[in-house]
DNA sequence: ATGTAATACTTGACAAAAGCAAGTATCTGG
DNA sequence: CCAGATACTTGCTTTTGTCAAGTATTACAT
């Protein structure tokens, strides 16, 4: 699998990097592993040796002979914890407080070096692909914000159409060409005291989509619904038709319309359980392909 | 959060990770650095110590006592060079290319393991995001290739618009409007004898667009022309422009015009230095802001 | 309450890893 | 042919890390 090579790659990759600049302690008093703990203290404020030991992965006695000659040299002091006798809660003296903070100063400024050199949408690319490995890596479900529509969004719904459902489902560009119409017409005609767009957020990209618009005094239409792949398996899908629901009927429309085709199961499944009814079927050949139109709606 | 601390964050978070999986080389019968050794040069195949050396950031002196264990274990074999004599050749022995195999087999399944444990969009997110650290760090200069249009990319090219002009120069969506009209028209009528749009990708991703459509029999006109940010400084818009200069004499077009604005220098200046000439200006109130707006044109 | 097991460290003994400096053999350029 | 550079090697040292055993304290089951 070609994944495998490209994450082994970037392992090897990296070790190298990280072996060229140290994070900041080249140059700095203390040899690495002190530095390292000093660090750690320096970061988190108060802890206790194992907790220490466990985020760093040392050895407890090696870690131990560390915490010795940081406190030997005037740099950390331990206390014997109340509750628990066995535990000292560590923390770092005045001058242990400076020699981190010297520390620190360095790294910082080793870092600033090194995005100095790189252009400014360069550093962005950058510090969001450095984001989103940590997020994916850490397992952080990468939360998913909601907002309305803004520059730029009404494209991005029309690519996210036109690329997702040709992927899926072969539809041509006459698709995306009717969704950019739908799209054009929403900026055009937009009444916001009626209608609406969400974009779903995750990671500072658009993932999703969903537009109420009025189509009678009393019949509010859902359209463009849609979630990328990447943060399907959320519930997201059916939180954008919940927002919906909850516009349309704040605004005091009687009903809530849609239209979709019978071969999109998962938004179906939405519909469904958001309490629409399928009203009418219809079959017709648009896209190029060959589709089952349904019509479904939601007394509010 | 500021970049500076961002890529520190994520050096912590990237070194504490390794450290726990340690590409491949825990559970192997060789100690880490002869391990490191031996990997890079199963991946390299042949070379000589002090490339090595410098590869791998180790000290020549241990290197070369790394080397004699790896020799004496049957592993390595070196050869004095026959161009110089004080370089030696050194490559893995039959036996060596096993151990090789085995510790990389190990990797591969270690990393394997990892990613299984994500879906698979994720694993997507995760790749492309190594390679966009990688690319940016490595400062290669991430090859920008040109392409035909395909499905999404009309919406790309709205997107892209709206949120750039926006951003740049507080375009409202009223031009986000219009580029969708424009875009959605290429779609309903391109005529792919004599139209054309041309997508520039970097990265497996769009930064840049033009096209050119038929104003009538004998006149081109050119459109939409858009380099991402962090695409430009590359020669990215003259290109595109040339590409439409080829491609609108090549259908036997007589005349290639333009619309643009007297505040789009960068553009403006690709115009010039292609030859365009501007043949009228007017003033008008679009957008939401107060522009001129300039005809350029070209004989073919 | 009392003994047993677990936790939170410490200590001693060692081994592995890494760095530095001096040394040898070879090559390069004048 | 010589001065200086290059490509390693060797000896010596420090740093870093591991392992196992030890102490004090706490948690828990009887």
């Amino acid at each position: 699998m070609n994944r495998v090579d490209a994450v082994r790659r970037f392992n090897r990759f990296y070790t190298r990097r990280i072996g060229v600049l140290r994070p900041g302690y080249l140059g700095s008093p203390f040899p690495l592993p002190l530095a390292r703990v000093l660090y750690e203290l320096g970061q988190r404020g108060e802890c206790t040796a194992s907790e220490l030991g466990g985020d760093l992965d040392l050895d407890l006695g090696y870690l131990s002979r560390l915490l010795q000659s940081l406190r030997r040299q005037g740099l950390v002091q331990g206390q014997a914890s109340k509750q628990d006798g066995r535990r000292v809660h560590l923390s770092l003296t005045t001058k242990g407080r400076r020699a981190y903070q010297s520390l620190d100063a360095r790294s910082r400024e080793e870092v600033a070096g090194m995005l100095g050199k790189l252009a400014a949408p360069e550093q962005v690319r950058l510090v969001g692909a450095l984001e989103t490995v940590e997020g994916v890596l850490e397992r952080k479900p990468a939360e998913v914000t909601l907002r309305g529509h803004r520059s730029g969004d009404m494209g991005w719904v029309v690519q996210a159409h036109g690329r997702l459902y040709y992927a899926e489902y072969g539809w041509d560009e006459r698709f995306e060409s009717l969704v950019a119409g739908i799209a054009k017409d929403f900026l055009d005609n937009l009444d916001p005291s009626r209608e609406r767009c969400w974009i779903a957020e995750m990671a500072g990209e658009p993932v999703g989509s969903v537009f109420v618009v009025k189509q009678s005094r009393a019949v509010a239409k859902l359209r463009l619904l849609i979630v990328e792949p990447k943060a399907r398996g959320r519930g997201l899908g059916k939180r954008l038709v919940e927002e919906c629901i909850a516009f349309a009927r704040g605004k005091g429309y009687r009903k809530l319309v849609l239209w979709t085709q019978s071969n999109l199961a998962a938004a179906r499944a939405i519909y469904a359980k958001s309490g629409f009814k399928r009203v009418k079927r219809r079959p017709h050949r648009e896209f190029g392909v060959r589709l089952v139109g349904e019509y479904w709606e939601l007394k509010l």
